[in-house]
DNA sequence: AAACCGGGCGCC
DNA sequence: AAAGGGCGCCCGGTTT
């Protein structure tokens, strides 16, 4: 089982591990390590267990076998050996954050540097509409068989095992498993290298998005500081608060409750339906019940606001803290259907979702006063937080991709879109009594028309997100006028739609390529053409940032990051990463590309 | 008890 | 014929 020698090789390392559970924020640690690798043509694997089987469940009848696990100086001895060679993994953030974090009771060592290789993430660029998982991988290109996995399925269904517990399981069930597992990933790593060396594959592209994965670990051990204290008080006023509001309510705060009161008890009319046919209850038809003087409407809307806020952040986030005070997620870098990831290549962020932490505007009906949950991050002493986007991205990409004449040279003389869009539209001038109203249509019609939206979305969009009620026939009419005055999107709609219909794909920038799976409606091509180029282009950027300034990328949200800086150097390190930005972004899309840069929350 | 789904809502 | 897109988390309620 353990090697009285670990040998000194120079072809690279398969390593997995098996854990207790998904984030280490979460108590999870490493119980199993097991490794493989391949010399003339022959794989060896072993595994090791430093914390597994049922040895925590007293009633189990495999009390009198000895225990398996391993003593503090072979993890050590193992941990050290890794580090002095390549290692490839499958989804390399996941066992590295397990084999930094080490077993419950032994710390273990950042291995991130020896990296060389992720099969999960190569798989995916030689198989893009593929799942990842190491499983299915393995059983479409012919590795393994899959009993070992079925022989651990079957012990977890019938020992009824908590999801993720893999610890528990009894380390002869346990060790063929965790051997495949590293098995199976040097065999993948042998026919992808295999694949690449035939020329299927631009290596520079694994090494981008090597470096990517890097970089998302990197941020991802950082994390942010949250203060869960001051968050923690705020939580027990809006609790309060809440309950002082519970107590006027007819009903039961639940959904529910809520419906049958509204729709039977007092028989209302639905304002609207939902997708299954139920008359719609979200904040805007409560809004409508409000003025309409629908008793209990405006209070029940307030408790269900205090009751978002509160589950989703006051208390939310407090419950997901890690043990040094800093707050992570997790983010996803390939897609793998039904647990996350995105078609468009921007990254999905999992566990505790920090790319959409809430704007002030979004925290109505909060107490007069009550600070965000954005104001509880905060930098560590003698730090700095800055987060830094790009301007109006979307929009001056599209404009480039769909070469609207007008908008480009709108944009090269730096004016402000959305108050021309009014001006010629509605023939309003800043004077106007109306001014305000008629920017925020034209605004709204800028960031959705670029895409072909009809008039019914509009509508929603508009009134959401202006609060902007507007007939159909007057949104249709709108949409006409706003085609006429930049016509070439929905030229360049067509087009593009017809492309991925033809191709299957649409190319959105660098030789990337965004897939449509079966039955997705190709309207969205050049949408998504917008969005999968600028998803790179926020990849390159933050590569960048983190070669040049090591140690201040705390977030990534799409297309803006988030630095924690030491106060002396900041200025400099945001102006740098500005430029990077700016010169970047004006570089790859040809049109003029700016980076905004603002502390932490006041923006 | 766990898994799943719809509704709702936050972000870009 | 007409259609903006991309996510994840939380809850309550239902199914397994």
């Amino acid at each position: 089982m353990y090697p009285t020698q670990l040998p000194t090789l120079n072809t690279p390392i398969a390593v997995d591990t098996e854990t207790s559970g998904l984030y280490t924020d979460d108590g999870a640690t490493t119980c199993v390590v097991s490794v493989a690798w391949t010399i003339d043509g022959t794989t060896h694997a072993h595994a090791w267990p430093f914390n597994q089987g049922p040895r925590n469940q007293p009633q189990q009848t495999l009390q009198f076998e000895p225990d398996p696990n391993l003593p503090a100086h072979q993890w050590v001895a193992l941990i050290h050996w890794l580090s002095q060679h390549n290692l490839v993994m499958h989804n390399a953030k996941f066992d590295l954050h397990m084999l930094t974090t080490g077993t419950e009771h032994w710390p273990g060592l950042d291995l991130v540097d020896c990296v060389i290789w992720d099969t999960m993430i190569v798989n995916k660029e030689l198989d893009p509409l593929h799942p990842t998982g190491l499983k299915p991988t393995a059983k479409r290109l012919g590795l393994g068989d899959g009993t070992e996995q079925q022989q651990i399925r079957k012990y977890i269904e019938h020992h009824k095992l908590p999801a993720g517990r893999y610890d528990l399981i009894p380390w002869d069930v346990m060790e063929p498993y965790a051997t495949a597992d590293a098995e199976m990933t040097i065999e993948l790593y042998n026919l992808q290298t295999a694949r690449i060396a035939d020329g299927e594959l631009d290596p520079r592209m694994i090494e981008r998005e090597l470096e990517m994965m890097k970089t998302l670990y990197k941020i991802e051990q950082r994390g942010m500081a949250f203060d869960t204290d001051q968050c923690i008080r705020v939580a027990q006023n809006l609790m309060q608060h809440r309950t002082t509001i519970e107590n006027t309510l007819p009903f039961e705060p639940t959904p529910t409750a809520a419906r049958t009161y509204f729709y039977e008890t007092l028989n209302l009319e639905p304002y609207q339906l939902t997708d299954t046919g139920k008359p719609k209850l979200d904040e805007n038809a409560l809004r409508k019940m409000t003025q309409d003087g629908v008793p209990a409407a405006a209070q029940y809307l307030q408790h269900r606001k205090l009751t978002v806020a509160l589950d989703m952040w006051y208390l939310g986030y407090p419950n997901k803290i890690g043990n040094d005070g800093r707050l992570r997620t997790s983010y996803r870098q390939t897609k793998e259907h039904d647990t996350g990831g995105t078609v468009s290549g921007r990254f999905s962020v999992q566990r505790i979702n920090l790319q959409a932490i809430p704007h002030k505007s979004k925290l109505t009906g909060l107490p007069e006063g009550t600070p965000t949950p954005r104001q509880f991050f905060h930098p560590k002493p003698g730090y700095e937080l800055w987060e830094l986007d790009l301007q109006q991205a979307e929009l001056r990409v599209a404009a480039r991709m769909a070469n609207c004449t007008r908008m480009l040279q709108l944009i090269e003389q730096d004016a402000d879109l959305h108050s021309v869009t009014a001006r010629e539209l509605f023939g309003a001038t800043e004077s106007d009594p109306d001014w305000f109203k008629y920017r925020q249509i034209s605004k709204r019609g800028n960031f959705s028309l670029i895409f072909g939206v009809g008039p019914d979305t509009f509508r929603q969009t508009l009134e959401t997100q202006a609060g902007i009620e507007m007939q159909r026939s007057e949104a249709a009419d709108f949409i006409q006028a706003w085609r006429k005055l930049y016509p070439e999107y929905m030229t360049k709609i067509d087009l593009d739609s017809t492309y991925a219909d033809r191709n299957g794909y649409i190319p959105t920038i660098g030789g990337r390529r965004r897939w449509f799976y079966p039955g997705e409606y190709t309207h969205k091509a050049f949408n998504q053409r917008v969005q999968g180029a600028l998803a790179e282009f926020a990849k390159s950027w933050a590569i960048e940032t983190e070669k040049q300034h090591p140690n201040v990328l705390v977030l990534l949200v799409h297309d803006s990051e988030v630095l924690e800086i030491e106060q002396h150097q900041a200025r400099a390190t945001v102006d740098s990463v500005i430029n990077i930005g700016a010169e970047m972004g004006t570089r790859w899309f040809k049109v003029p590309m700016g980076v905004d840069a603002n502390r932490w929350g006041e923006h």
